[in-house]
DNA sequence: TTGGCACGCA
């Protein structure tokens, strides 16, 4: 939601100057908060609420008690100290300990000190010192997740061993795990992770080494996850998911192995699908490659393959940013509706930035009102 | 488990 409030406040602001498109923005920023009031029940969404301004909402969908507690437990939370000093903080606070525990109100913690990884440490081991209550698998995986991006490797790792123990440790917790070793520039403990699933009670199979080689390929190690899968493929089958990493993978660097892997695909009997096509097409678009776009969509063509909504955003993308705007309407207007595919959020915007890119604010303005009538929210 | 969005900030 606050997506779709934040851009269409930057399109009105382009097209009506700041002082009418600030009642606008408000206006329309209102009516989605009230479309979107039902979803607003996540942590991350709530703050987004408040920063807008908009408390009543948070107010209608917290937990009164729990909102309470929260608050009595962060501000009780000391500032610059050690995961233990906070930990022993807490257990001496008589206020924090008869505050009653829920899993939504450790999760809504955890969020809170997601930047602060000897606050998070500290209040959930207060937690789950407390007789009454337990950590649940959910909680586990989060506070991996702050350590592994605060870089607590080490502190990381015990947790997962910890987790092992109670026998809690899942696919998500790994890919976790590996993500947050490959963001730190071990990519070869992400690799270790992977070797040692079995000790998790985890498989090895097609879905657990998509995970090691999209981790792997996201932090620009494609040829050693190539290497890798090289070595796997003996044992492990790959897919459509497995040959799509690498797609995006040599996206980033190298379209000539993009295409090498195009006629690999096909003659494993992988074919290129429209994940694929919209992968490429986006690269293409970005580093301004309109010649080869056009070819890869004519190849989309040839291969029978179906265009969707994501594909159709990709295309407009492009043709804006090529010049092509009678084009991109095309496709909006008549191509999109002609085979079913369903303008999305995404598809609007595109829309509307490229005809206020080519100052034509009315029609922008126009779309912007069909957004509102019968558009995807 | 494959294609995502936008913003502001440093």
């Amino acid at each position: 939601m606050t997506f779709v409030v934040q851009k269409c406040a930057k399109n009105l602001h382009n097209l009506v100057g700041p002082s009418i498109s600030c009642a606008l923005i408000l206006d329309f920023s209102q009516s989605c908060s009230r479309a979107f009031s039902s979803c607003l029940s996540s942590p991350l969404e709530s703050s987004h609420v408040i920063r807008s301004g908009y408390t009543h909402h948070e107010q209608q969908f917290e937990d009164s008690e729990g909102l309470s507690g929260l608050d009595i437990l962060i501000a009780r939370v000391p500032i610059g100290v050690s995961d233990n000093e906070v930990l022993q903080s807490l257990l001496h606070d008589q206020a924090c300990n008869s505050i009653q525990l829920s899993s939504e109100l450790v999760n809504k913690l955890l969020h809170k000190f997601k930047d602060d990884w000897k606050s998070a440490l500290g209040a959930f081991r207060w937690a789950g010192s407390r007789s009454s209550y337990k950590h649940t698998p959910e909680a586990y995986d989060m506070l991996v997740d702050i350590l592994g991006r605060m870089k607590q490797m080490d502190k990381m790792k015990a947790l997962l061993e910890e987790m092992n123990q109670y026998h809690l440790v899942t696919l998500n917790t790994v890919a976790k795990v590996m993500r947050r070793f490959a963001g730190a520039g071990k990519w070869e403990d992400a690799v270790r992770t992977f070797d040692e699933l079995g000790t998790f009670g985890l498989e090895k199979n097609t879905e657990s080494m998509n995970l090691l080689l999209d981790t792997l390929c996201k932090e620009n190690k494609v040829q050693q996850a190539r290497e890798i899968f090289l070595e796997l493929k003996s044992h492990i089958s790959p897919d459509a998911y497995t040959f799509n990493i690498f797609i995006h993978g040599w996206c980033k660097n190298n379209f000539g192995k993009v295409y090498e892997l195009l006629d690999e695909m096909q003659a494993q009997g992988c074919p290129p699908n429209v994940v694929t096509f919209t992968t490429i097409l986006c690269s293409m678009a970005k580093s301004e490659e309109f010649e080869e776009a056009w070819h890869l969509v004519d190849r989309m063509k040839l291969a029978g393959c179906k265009p969707d909504t994501l594909f159709y955003n990709s295309l407009i993308y492009t043709l804006g940013r090529a010049g092509y705007v009678q084009e991109a309407v095309h496709i909006f207007e008549v191509e999109m509706p002609r085979t079913g595919a369903n303008p999305n959020t995404s598809t609007y915007n595109s829309v509307i930035g490229i005809f206020c890119h080519h100052g034509q604010e009315q029609v922008a303005l126009n779309v912007l009102n069909d957004m509102e009538e019968s558009g995807p929210l």
